[in-house]
DNA sequence: CATTATTATAATACAATGTTATATTTTGAT
DNA sequence: ATCAAAATATAACATTGTATTATAATAATG
């Protein structure tokens, strides 16, 4: 049977020239290292070396084996390597399905602050929509999702995060002066919202008829991004998440708590089956931890 | 440390999905198997497989490892299958360095029943000038060199061959009438001959010369088969090895030996200090039985 | 809950891999 | 050629890896 420490023989006999020498460089007896090449030997039934002028050079056979041989022994390592890698959480794949409001504003940073100590990790971080995102979930497609928090999956662990909401407006708008601001401090005034079909749309035009407000809609998005957008333009006002919010500050925009509550809900999704990996895991906190400071 | 036997466990168990499944693919006992995997595991540090109903799945870090792991396993077997190929005479390479007449004519005949029960061998064929030929061995860049047999170096070795010589002329030619043919009865025969500063044509025009009949030369070539060419086109006779005429007989050409014996010799080359494989002496000597009909 | 299948642990045999001591062969210098 | 030094091979033996069987613990299932 072929061993792998034959090979490891054979190769430091090739890089050395001699017995002795290769035994030295794997730090064992010469006779040891004498007998695995004996034994190789016996095992392949040829010559492995030619003798010139002192010289143990490799046999033309060898030479046909030897670039296996030397892949060989690479890859050992390299899985060695790799597995300490891993063990320290400094290797690994991480596939996040994420809302496209995600991937090109908060997670970008959270991504940075993860990689940053763990420089052989992997990502791959596709945005879609939420249906899309939880059917990949359960597919175990992917292993962590971050959507907004109204849909569920038997299949799908949830962790429910709720962002303070704000409202926001173009800086220098009379809004400023207030430390808070009601349906009532809106009246008139233009707003940039979310899709009516969302969850979130729902809870603030309830907020808004109970105040007895009409709720004055001027454009409709997608993104909470593209609502800041467009109220640093001075296009209206917009009531969203801090989060997307305080990106904006230093952007033509101000903002303060809205009330009543409506706390805008995010999901962090993991399939349910799945063990979760660990640096998975590891992600999963720091991205928890990095919104608390938004967290109602 | 990292051993092979426990990279062999842990695909078994992957494609098995199971520890006891494992264990009869590799033929082993199942205590043994669930030792191999807890070694590899505590030397990984953490978990291999996760349960899912039932079955064994690799875990996600596992995952990133294996296909290195395949790969290895791949490349073990590769390099045991490919010895016993070596042993058995089936695999390697051979590098030969010849005339462009042989690479042409005589060479692969031999080459096919070479290759035929060496399936796996491989080879290179590098026709050139002798000198270049001389060269290339002296350099150890080729294993075999065939060339024609009159010069020398001292870290070549050489087996020199002696084919006969015949005279070659169109077919029903009036030649044909004799057993064999001298310089005498080529009188008024336009000769095609090879160049004049060969030792060969040396030796030939020498027995013109001692018969004190003229040498009427027409073509010069440097191929004996070029010459065959033309002299069964009619263009003339000339004075060859057996070996090329032979590959003529029922092209319309005839052949009568040669009186004076002027043997046309070839020699086999190889380095002197490169020790020799099994497969490129084999193929010496099958070169040198393939040529004893034509030998002198 | 009991039964069965699967996996882990214990005691132990044997092969692989190492050691030291020593013999043999090669190499190089006289 | 001869001798000393270096390199390599062999022998005897210790340790560890890899297997065994027997048996206990755990998980899956009717």
């Amino acid at each position: 049977m072929l061993r792998l420490r034959q090979l490891e023989a054979l190769s430091a006999v090739i890089s050395s020239g001699s017995i002795s020498g290769a035994a030295k460089t794997l730090g064992i007896s010469q006779p040891a290292m004498s007998r695995l090449i004996s034994d190789l030997s016996k095992n392949f039934e040829f010559n492995l070396f030619d003798k010139r002028d002192g010289q143990l050079t490799p046999s033309q056979e060898i030479q046909l084996l030897y670039p296996d041989i030397e892949r060989v022994l690479e890859l050992m390592e390299n899985i060695q390597n790799t597995s300490t890698e891993i063990k320290d959480r400094k290797a690994g794949h991480l596939k996040i399905a994420c809302l496209p409001g995600f991937a090109t504003s908060h997670l970008p940073k959270v991504v940075a602050t993860f990689l940053k100590n763990r420089p052989e990790v992997t990502m791959t971080i596709e945005p879609d929509r939420p249906e899309r995102i939880l059917e990949w979930m359960a597919g175990e497609q992917y292993d962590i999702g971050i959507t907004d928090g109204f849909s569920g999956h038997p299949s799908v662990e949830r962790t429910e995060i709720d962002i303070r909401t704000v409202c926001v407006f173009p800086q220098g708008h009379a809004l400023g002066q207030l430390k808070e601001i009601t349906p009532s401090d809106l009246i008139n005034e233009k707003l940039i919202h979310s899709r009516r079909d969302s969850v979130f749309f729902q809870s603030v035009s309830q907020a808004f008829q109970r105040a007895q407000i009409e709720f004055k809609s001027s454009i409709e998005v997608r993104q909470f991004t593209a609502a800041c957008e467009l109220v640093s333009n001075g296009l209206g006002v917009s009531i969203l998440s801090e989060l997307d919010a305080s990106k904006y500050v230093n952007m033509g925009l101000e903002f303060r708590p809205f009330r009543p509550k409506i706390p805008h809900r995010l999901a962090l999704l993991r399939p349910t089956l799945k063990r979760p990996s660990m640096i998975s895991l590891e992600f999963m906190q720091l991205f928890h931890e990095s919104l608390r400071q938004y967290q109602q």
